[in-house]
RNA sequence: GGCCCGUUCGUCUAGCGGCCUAGGAUGCAGCCCUCUCAAGGCUGAGAUCACCGGUUCGAAUCCGGUACGGGCUACCA
């Protein structure tokens, strides 16, 4: 039997990082079994529905580095794969369920609901339906169904047991006293979640349920709608949740959360799937640079951590410059692309990438490195120039004399300009950072950044030397404040 | 409140009864390298394995309870 999962996500958003994840485990857990991944949209709620979040989810996936084989743009044997185009299907077997009598049709108004639960609260019992319709006749029942406004709620057996063995979490069991009559088919015709992944899973021939932890709570409730179709139910494996710094499921409250904004800040693909995929698993040796393809080989499912993970931008950093060291120097050029600014000199651009390519962490900050090399813009603060060591008078004196040795350097290169600095040093009997920090500050406006001798040459003599005259103004009192 | 799940260095985790005086990574600190910052190398601090009981010759690992945290509890997914 072909392995065959799916991710299903909503469309109320973009794409969200734990979804990601998640998504990132059926990927694995297909690939390694050779099976096929199937990518289906539950917007089974209209209310919720974001305009554009079927791109964003194709777009970040598609930066991410995932494929798939059925989908709503890629068709397949069970097109369409958009839930809300399927609706008879799910109004089919929601009737097929109250014929067996699985479920039931429910009048109750809204109103009724809320008054009920309400009632509920303030006695301090357990809010849930109180099963009102159920003791409608049945054939009452499908004779009022086809003129007034009602739902389909499914019948839980007032007692016993429901188990399910999960791949990650084990034996788990619920009592069926604990769970209420879920609505499962809404009374504008859509059904909802519990419905439709069941009827969907089946339909699609899905052979393994892979999502995520907070679904565990209303498995038993999907168990139950297998078992009065009569239904084979495939294996269930929940994987844990992606955390923000307080224990709490990741959300917008805690940061970034969309892989596009990771996009926007400047973080490789490779990187986001590299980390992502280690919350929550790890390989079990001292590893933990996987490419995808490695993370197809190595992921194993019974090695998925129960509990959740809290998610560590600093960890994601580390990463993220392990694979931007990586990159060959053109690949980084063009990583680096989308985040330059057009007029900036890619020739230069490209000379620059060596001097950068190991201090980035991510792509922006690697632009913010050379920024200095396309504008004459440069911060300069006096204190900052000026530094602890050396009092103002001194600075001023090592900038001219550096601006000496360098205007009569011809050709204006790395090595040129590194023995003429390190000469100035030398005379004024300086350690030679001393000598080289106010002049890497009067340039780039920073204490740190690539090497300064090669900087320099990027920036080319003329640059260079205004820019030191600049400071030396700024020391005097007169010039730029 | 009810149901379910979880709990090993700050963080991600290894660990599936003896190899653990608990390993790795990240982060942090120090040293080396060095024109700064990184990268790289080395060193270090950091976890009474939530707690209490039990099983066992032996428990981070098995069982029970407690505490704490989380998830779910909608005509949301």
């Amino acid at each position: 039997m072909t392995v065959r999962v799916r991710f299903a996500p909503s469309p109320t958003g973009s794409l969200h990082i734990g979804s990601v994840r998640t998504t990132l485990y059926n990927y694995f857990f297909a690939r390694q079994n050779g099976g096929k991944l199937i990518l289906r949209i539950e917007d089974t709620d209209q209310d919720r529905l974001v305009a554009g979040a079927i791109d964003s989810i194709y777009d970040g996936l598609a930066w991410l580095g995932m494929k798939w084989d059925e989908g709503p743009r890629e068709g397949g044997p069970h097109a369409p794969y958009i839930q809300s185009e399927r609706l008879p299907l799910y109004q089919k077997h929601a009737q097929q369920l109250v014929d067996v009598g699985g479920a039931y049709f429910c009048f109750c108004s809204k109103e009724r609901l809320a008054a009920l639960r309400a009632q509920q609260a303030a006695r301090k019992e357990i809010t849930r339906y109180d099963g009102l319709c159920r003791r409608i006749d049945p054939k009452e029942a499908a004779d009022r169904a086809k003129t007034e406004s009602h739902v389909v709620r499914q019948k839980v057996p007032d007692d016993g047991i429901i188990a399910l063995d999960d791949l990650v979490y084990g034996h788990v069991e619920w009592p069926l006293s604990a769970l209420e009559d879920q609505v499962l088919l809404k009374s504008d015709g859509f059904p909802t979640y519990h419905l439709a992944v069941v009827v969907d899973d089946h339909v699609m021939g899905i052979t393994h349920v892979l999502r995520g932890e907070d679904w565990l709570p209303s498995t038993p409730k999907h168990l139950l709608i297998w078992r009065a179709f009569g239904w084979t139910i495939p294996p269930h494996a929940h994987v844990p949740n992606v955390l923000g710094p307080d224990g709490k499921k990741l959300s917008k409250r805690h940061g970034a959360t969309k892989v596009e904004e990771f996009r926007a800040q400047g973080y490789l693909p490779a990187a986001m799937v590299n980390y992502l995929a280690l919350i929550g698993w790890a390989s079990g040796t001292e590893e933990e640079v996987f490419s995808l393809d490695e993370l197809i080989q190595r992921w194993r499912i019974d090695h998925v951590h129960r509990a959740g993970g809290k998610w560590d931008r600093a960890r994601l950093d580390w990463f993220n410059g392990v694979y931007i060291r990586k990159l060959t120097p053109d690949g980084l050029l063009t990583e680096l692309e989308p985040f330059l600014p057009p007029e900036w000199d890619r020739a230069v651009v490209r000379k620059a990438i060596p001097l950068i390519q190991e201090r980035m962490r991510t792509l922006v900050e690697g632009r913010d490195m050379i920024a200095f090399l396309f504008s004459d813009q440069v911060p300069l603060d006096r204190s900052v120039l000026v530094g602890k060591k050396h009092q103002p008078e001194e600075i001023e004196r090592a900038l001219s004399q550096s601006a000496v040795v360098l205007r009569y350097l011809d050709p204006f290169t790395s090595s040129g300009i590194e023995h003429g600095l390190r000469g100035i040093a030398d005379d004024l009997d300086w350690k030679v950072k001393d000598a080289t920090e106010p002049i890497r500050v009067a340039v780039t406006g920073k204490t740190e950044g690539p090497p300064l001798w090669e900087s320099l040459e990027l920036l080319g003599k003329e640059k260079t030397l205004a820019r030191i005259e600049r400071a030396e103004e700024l020391l005097n009192g007169g010039g730029p404040s």
